[in-house]
RNA sequence: GGUGAGUUGGCCGAGCGGCUGAAGGCGCACGCCUGGAAAGUGUGUAACGGGUUAAACCGUUCGAGAGUUCGAAUCUCUCACUCACCGCCA
């Protein structure tokens, strides 16, 4: 969410920053509603100023031994104009609440503009492609070849889009995951963390998945009694940020660096035969995310930290990737900033996202009132709050499967992961 | 699943219809004291919104929502969560 003073009074900057995403942001809308907002709600206010004011003289009437009826009369009919100017005002203010939580965040100054992923800014690359003197296969080939993967098997106990991996490359999958947590909180000090993997409305809210992309979360129906319901988490982003969620943090404590390994699932509405083949994207999937939550002025130096902690995953592992620079275009909805991180995948030539890191500035945390204690001046202000992959375990998994065959068929096994599989070297 | 007790500021904790935005303590900030520290001592210290050059001032907030009342932290209802015991369970 953007800080309602600056859309109040920075309008046309805010404007301008957010067409840059092909966002319109409803100016006059917004400030005739705005305007029509301060008049009630000080109106609104003055009938409470009188309310207020009137009962406290009937109590001291009242502790005098005075005769209170006079006054009874005097308020009356007055809560009643009161309800009533409330319940407006409460309509003007959702109407207000709407547009902001439904605007997506302003851009740094460093995003790149365009319209299309094709405008991303290329910003590094790491390693160089093997060339293979052998036809190389895609890793459904070569994990059904080894017995590792079993589509037809997941699409009869639950459908399409999901999974059944086997034997090695189940224990791959789990070597990947494994290494990727020990790297973070050994060498990156990140702190683990455990966290539910289905949350409630007001979590999703927070860090900006809902209102807008409600088509894009599976939602469990009466799963509890107030009826509310809960989603299944998208990404670890929703719980581990919102561990923050309403909480202010001495500042001494930070930066805070989180890191789970969680199952995510997406309902890819929208993205119907779009990478229908193989691992690529499944509507449940394993990632390993980092999320920082640092003071305002630290939040850049953290988003090339992050990423940096999700390069050296791929440098560890000695798979070749680019880093780009997402354009205003592509940008999602919360971030300020993102880069993404490609890895090549040999089957397809071409470099895939395999992690997407984000500074969101504020915008999450003001939705969630995640704040320090500033202990210079003792007050609360808001956290900034960054995410990245690190990586997606399951894109990994293709990464290594694509960029380690063999011309027989078989995947080496990469020298960091051969202490996680037992010695293994070779799945064959 | 059952029964009982709770949820108050950064933290702990009192309050149980009006003078309580909330006693007291801890923590924190700034003084005093000290060669320096500890201890002691004085003062201050919630958030958000409106308002002001800045203040004053006004409004909202005592788990959430609804209700009773001129007036609710305090009474009623619903829900959530926490703790204890019983049952069940990995």
């Amino acid at each position: 969410m953007i800080d309602s003073k600056l859309l109040r009074t920075e309008t046309e900057a805010v404007a301008a920053n957010l067409a840059k995403r092909g966002y319109k942001f409803p100016l006059a809308e917004y400030l005739a509603l705005e305007e029509k907002r301060k008049q009630l709600q000080v109106s609104t206010q003055e009938l409470q100023n009188q309310r207020n004011a009137r009962s406290k003289n009937i109590g001291k009437a009242k502790a005098h031994g005075e005769d209170i009826q006079p006054l009874l009369v005097e308020v009356a009919g007055l809560g009643e104009k009161l309800d009533q100017a409330k319940a407006e005002l409460d309509e003007l203010m959702k109407e207000i609440s709407d547009i902001q939580y439904s605007t997506p965040n302003l851009l740094h100054a460093s995003v790149p503009v365009g319209k299309t992923e094709d405008d991303n800014v290329e910003v590094s690359r790491w390693g160089t492609p093997e060339e293979f003197d052998f036809e190389v296969k895609d890793h459904v080939e070569l994990g059904e070849n080894v017995q590792g993967f079993d589509f037809p098997c997941a699409a009869k106990i639950t459908g399409s889009r999901f999974s059944v991996v086997k034997g090695p490359l189940a224990k791959l999958q789990r070597a990947l995951t494994q290494f990727m947590l020990d790297l973070h909180t050994e060498k990156h000090q990140y702190h683990e963390v455990y966290v539910p993997y289905l949350v409630n409305r007001d979590s999703l809210t927070g860090t900006g998945q809902l209102p807008k992309f409600e088509e894009d979360l599976f939602k469990i129906k009466g799963s509890t009694q107030d009826g509310n319901e809960l989603y299944l988490i998208p990404t670890a982003e929703v719980p581990v940020t919102n561990i923050v969620r309403d909480e202010i943090i001495s500042d001494k404590d930070l930066p805070l660096k989180f890191v789970a390994h969680t199952p995510c699932f997406r309902s890819e509405a929208g993205s119907y035969g779009r990478d229908t083949r193989g691992l690529i994207r499944q509507h449940q999937f394993e990632k390993v995310e980092l999320v920082q939550l640092v003071r305002p002025e630290n939040s850049y130096q953290a988003l090339e930290e992050l990423v940096g902690n999700a390069e050296t995953v791929l440098q560890l592992l000695n798979l070749p990737y680019r880093k780009v620079n997402l354009c205003s275009g592509d940008v999602s909805f919360s971030s300020a900033k993102t880069y993404d991180l490609e890895v090549w995948l040999p089957a397809q030539n071409t470099y895939r996202e395999i992690s997407s890191c984000s500074n969101f500035e504020s915008f999450q945390t003001r939705r969630m009132q995640a704040r320090f204690r500033n202990s210079e001046t003792n007050k609360p202000e808001l956290l900034h709050s960054l995410n990245g992959s690190g990586l997606a375990v399951g894109r990994t998994l293709v990464a290594v499967i694509e960029n380690y065959q063999q011309a027989d068929g078989s995947i080496l096994i990469p020298e960091v992961l051969k202490p996680y599989m037992g010695g293994m070297d070779v799945i064959c």
